[in-house]
DNA sequence: CAAGAACTGATAGGCGTATGTCAGTTTGGA
DNA sequence: TCCAAACTGACATACGCCTATCAGTTCTTG
């Protein structure tokens, strides 16, 4: 049998199509006992609005803008990519992108520039968890705007999903992965992040702190060094730890700046700690498969940036979101998984 | 500016739609300058036609067939579900899928169900390396019915896509952990399958042998029990792996069967093994919480669904796939990453 | 140069829904 | 009972493309 049509609705409803079209899009009221018969027959048939049509009809675009961090965070560069490779896919389904970019480090900047953000459906930001950025998102959400945060979020704004992994189970995983990898040996293990007013590394490090203490009270932690997710500062830090602590056996950067540790730990030789970093770049690929990374801890850019249009058409069409297929996994890449 | 239309190509080209028509789905044969000159004009507006309308008006429609296993397996139960979520969900996207059960140990029930089936757009199989199912394949492809393999494949067949693992690297990613867990211990380590009749099951098996060799000789092997994917044998498996070896310090099950694995670890109080297994299911997840198990290998039954059916209705439409999109990573959980 | 072949343009109708208009019917309240 | 308000049906147009038809034009080829 095939699909039920809108008409086959209002035949087996006893009702015309204008009245199940009311009903549907609740264009204007309909007595009670017609709303009844129409949702009857919808159930009845198990129709379907057919969404190509709909939204052909409608003539409806989507217009999204992305505000990501500047610089040359290698991460950022992959999400970018991952934004023009699935806009001209989208292309025809009239789905457009812009880019914008902003200091990710200073809230009264983004939040301007998130104030300043007009005549968009959708807008995806990689936040800030600060005041002045929560009002700017909610400011945002009621001007019409549909706003998604992407990896890091502003947990009290009434932003309408947050793309992105939860960072205190990836920093639990280090921990874990830190742990049984290091398998009873004894020593101290540095952390690395770029900033804690990064929420995103925040958590990580509170996850990371809270199992290491908990489970492998033979580890001594050294205190976090906050070094900006810049390459030269955490090469820096890591000449810096190894020399101060030679019992040092572990290290996990919690940030970005990983091409500085490798660096630094490839000329120093040092292949006997365990190093666990974030996120899969070219370089870090390299240095797991070298061994001078043991686990990268990672979330799939392109998965984020295609659940983040999802998220955002879905919300324009006022649709439900699947749940289960928007969920961003926390993957642990070894050099044997990669992809 | 608005999207460009079919119709701005033609002014633009100077011919007609019907020409431009022509040209795009190579309706009839049109003089080469016309040809040129709509290309042209094409490229010159960034034209693409619109999917959706185009979808409409040929009023295509896509029936796909799912083979799967009968039995109780967990993890194919799993992929049912999702097939009916999905399902659902693409309901409005004129999708329709059926689900047929087989004996995934039989070639020759597998392959005469193969060959039973007509009707379809698609068809999605667990499939067997066996030349009877790889002659079937192959017929349906030559039929004109799309196939992909899922989760197992059949190497040599004119399949149009596997959407799966790589299972060799599943099992050296099993033979990391597991040498990295036990982090320079020495000792025997037991490896259960259900049948290396089973391509998914034998790649497993040889990409854990083989890092295994490599990479950790103080790990000794033990010869591999096959035992059906079954609980109970598992299970017993389990027991007299360890009556026999009082040195057993890991276990490896590369199939099915987990649940009886577990049943007997747990009875046994032997919590100082490391133990690896495949596939998320209620049980290896309250095994990962309380330290049963110490780490699933798995990969997401949602995203193999939603995987295939893209990939099938992509070549109903003769479209290229999204390969990105479509990769099916090797994930790896321990008790903290748990979706 | 005639006849057929190859090509082109114009146009109609359809896919399933959205949206608006307008006349006609029913209902509720005074 | 009557009038305004609330509701309903019928219909037209649009969205962008596909498909088919047919008459008209331009090329080949003998």
């Amino acid at each position: 049998m095939a699909r039920a049509t809108i008409e086959d609705v209002a035949a087996r409803a006893g009702v015309s199509v204008a009245t199940v079209d009311r009903v549907l899009n609740a264009r204007s009221t309909v007595r009670p006992l017609n709303v009844k018969r129409v949702e009857a027959a919808i159930r009845a048939l198990n129709y379907h609005p057919d969404r190509l049509a709909a939204r052909l009809a409608r003539g409806r675009e989507y217009r999204f803008c992305f505000v990501l961090p500047e610089g040359d965070n290698v991460f950022m560069k992959g999400l970018e990519d991952e934004i023009a490779a699935h806009t001209s896919h989208l292309a025809a389904e009239r789905v457009e992108a812009d880019i914008r970019h902003t200091d990710v480090f200073d809230a009264a900047k983004l939040a301007s520039a998130l104030d300043a953000i007009h005549g968009y459906d959708g807008v995806a930001v990689v936040a800030l968890d600060h005041p002045r950025v929560r009002e700017a998102v909610n400011g945002l959400m009621a001007r019409g705007t549909e706003v998604v945060t992407l990896v890091s979020d502003v947990p009290g704004a009434a932003r309408a999903h947050f793309v992105g992994i939860d960072n205190s189970a990836a920093g639990r995983t280090a921990a874990t992965l830190m742990g049984r990898f290091l398998g009873g040996r004894g020593g101290k293990v540095g952390i690395i992040a770029g900033s804690l007013a990064l929420r995103d590394h925040a958590e990580r490090h509170f996850g990371f702190v809270q199992v290491m203490g908990q489970e492998y009270p033979s580890l001594q932690l050294l205190p976090l060094r906050e070094e900006r997710d810049s390459a030269s500062r955490t090469g820096k830090a890591t000449r810096d730890l190894f020399a101060h602590h030679p019992d040092l056996i572990g290290l996990y950067n919690v940030g970005a700046g990983t091409d500085g540790i490798i660096d630094t730990l490839r000329q120093a030789g040092r292949r006997d700690a365990v190093v666990i970093a974030h996120e899969l770049t070219a370089f870090s690929r390299a240095a797991l498969m070298d061994g001078t990374l043991s686990a990268v801890i990672a979330q799939d850019p392109g998965h984020e940036i295609r659940s983040a249009m999802r998220v955002l058409m879905a919300r324009c069409d006022r649709q439900p979101i699947l749940a289960a297929q928007e969920r961003i996994s926390i993957d642990i890449f070894l050099r044997d998984n990669l992809p």
